[in-house]
DNA sequence: AATGAATGAGATTTCATTCAT
DNA sequence: CATGAATGAAATCTCATTCAT
């Protein structure tokens, strides 16, 4: 009873075994894809044994879905707290771009996996619809403050989030080392284009 | 003496038999995916027997990289037939829009089954390359011609390539039964907005 | 705070877990089929934790075992009993049938799955066996006291042993709700008639 | 159809193979049990690949359920012969008993195997259902033809076919060798007593 | 050219059993 | 005594691909 000081015990607690799955089968999804990776390189990284994957997870498409859930609320607290940041509307978009850009620079394959590389069902792209509902009240909210103007909030938001990935997702494949401040400014100009503000 | 009178002839024309058996492919695809494909139904569907689909291809991903390139070649003739029959740029620009969204209302879903729910090795994105491409001449010649302005085409492109996609993406999603018209004058008002025009 | 007020003591006494444990796997073999039923089912029906099950049976035959050694004794008792309040000859017959087609009655699904749904080294027929030696004595005693005439005691008891199980497992077979008054009859006089008797 | 008169085509005719698999499931299912039989023994035993067990069975319990069927009409015919092969009815008994002793020599840890020792849902008996079945037409039509005197025809050929199979097993437990001639006499003598007659 | 029986590597999943707390 | 997380051997089943006919 009083000698054990280990700070490593044989049993983790469940979180942390937990993320430590996700973490390996993020880590090997991303270098070889989710249908080449078996559960059992999973569960050789997360140094577990086959069974203990069974018990924290139901089936491979489980940790799909957990990782998903996990990635669309960090990314989406990243745009939040950039946008809060700011005062103006139009500083408010630019942020967003900016922070979108960042983000998605630091995930971009992650997000292509896990929404995109998925069975029919799991396609309705989780993280998107956050996002896109997010941005759709910046321009609603811009509209009634007469910052701009916006036929269509929703189609005009994801019209903005898809550029916004397409352009990461081009300088990403283009060069895999992607200069964040040139790309963000280009696309805030593109944002307050599309907008209507003149951009410049 | 003979002549052929059998409904179903034994040997077919060796194109004929590569397209029934795409054809078979690509609608399997998008019913049930192509992780849940196997060669066997495709080759039910076609009304041939398992070896016959290697007569024809050599792998699952052969038929899909065929399928790609049909798709790509098929997209891009029909946007480049719309825009080659306006003369001012503006209405070049407007006929990019509307046939892109016919173009991919007809095939949103099998674009994202072929472009995206692939391989790593295979996410190259051939037919927005080509689309892309093009796109980025319509943008440079304009530019040329002073019709617009454009800090960086290859970024531009790509953003309304995205958001064109993204675009018809949503509407699909949101309902089966798409209104192309309005889809496509939306998105006409946000690609001029892009390039600096008025957009009305 | 000190005294246990617990109505559910964490330690109980060792036979009382042990019962409880018994009666869990009773319960499960007869609903799903041994090989169907896990250790975990055991000891979640029992309320207890997993490893518990290993500080009363060393595995799961082990369990079995007990069931069956617990099912033999009970059985055997009964007919005992039955048997031993009769004077005549015949009428001890009588009674074991009776008791017999009773005490199956109760519990011919228990017997199947403990008897024979089982691995072949333990397909000894531990029941069947001391059953049939009771009887066997029966027969022998029957004889001398020229109650009756049998040619050879071990294999009239076996055949009689066995009619009574085929016939109670038909009755049940054919309905779950067995009459046993008109079943006990019906094999008694089977049973009279096989050592000699005439069965009226 | 001119050319090819191979008596040893490398692909087999379907029933060949059939019953090919069957017999190694067989052999495998008497040596080491149901459960302990693996479908990697049969194909093995079979000499034949895996995955070739799947395209004649779709699952271990398959095999189970062909082997029971074939075990079913194998006895039955054996039985129908002889009994078909005696005059009068007490001969027609007699025969019945001695075709059934022989028949379960032959195959009394198959049968258990076969209808015992498999999950609650298959227990129904199949075979005994039908020999049963067989059985109760002779008592009828002897007790038609006032050869002898039966209150209950299902019962007593239910008590008949359960005396004679636990009689068989009896033997076949105390002994390997099993000797035929005595075994079929004794049950004869039983059978006989229990239809009223004298049986000597 | 066409067939389809056969292959067999390999993936997922289960569960009896152990053992540190 | 009791716990339940962890283990890992083993079983079932799938399916892309081959090849003799």
């Amino acid at each position: 009873m009083s000698a054990s000081s280990k700070p490593h015990p044989r049993t983790k607690p469940p979180e942390e075994r937990r993320a430590e799955l996700m973490h390996a089968a993020e880590r090997l999804f991303l270098r070889n894809g989710i249908a080449a990776t078996t559960i059992e390189q999973i569960t050789t990284t997360a140094h577990v044994a086959k069974g203990t994957f069974y018990l924290y997870f139901s089936s491979k498409d489980d940790v799909l879905a957990a990782l998903r859930v996990h990635f669309a609320q960090d990314l989406l607290q990243t745009i939040k707290n950039a946008v809060d940041g700011q005062k103006s509307w139009p500083d408010k978009l630019s942020a967003w771009a900016s922070a979108g850009v960042s983000g998605y620079i630091d995930a971009i394959r992650l997000h292509d996996i896990l929404f995109y590389a998925s069975s029919p069902p799991t396609r309705e792209g989780l993280v998107d619809n956050i996002i896109i509902d997010h941005l759709i009240g910046i321009l609603q909210n811009g509209v009634k403050a007469k910052a701009w103007s916006v036929d269509d909030a929703r189609s005009t938001a994801v019209f903005l989030f898809s550029g916004l990935h397409g352009i990461v997702d081009d300088a990403y494949r283009s060069s895999k080392r992607v200069q964040r401040e040139p790309l963000a400014r280009r696309l805030q100009v593109l944002c307050l284009r599309t907008v209507g503000l003149s951009g410049d």
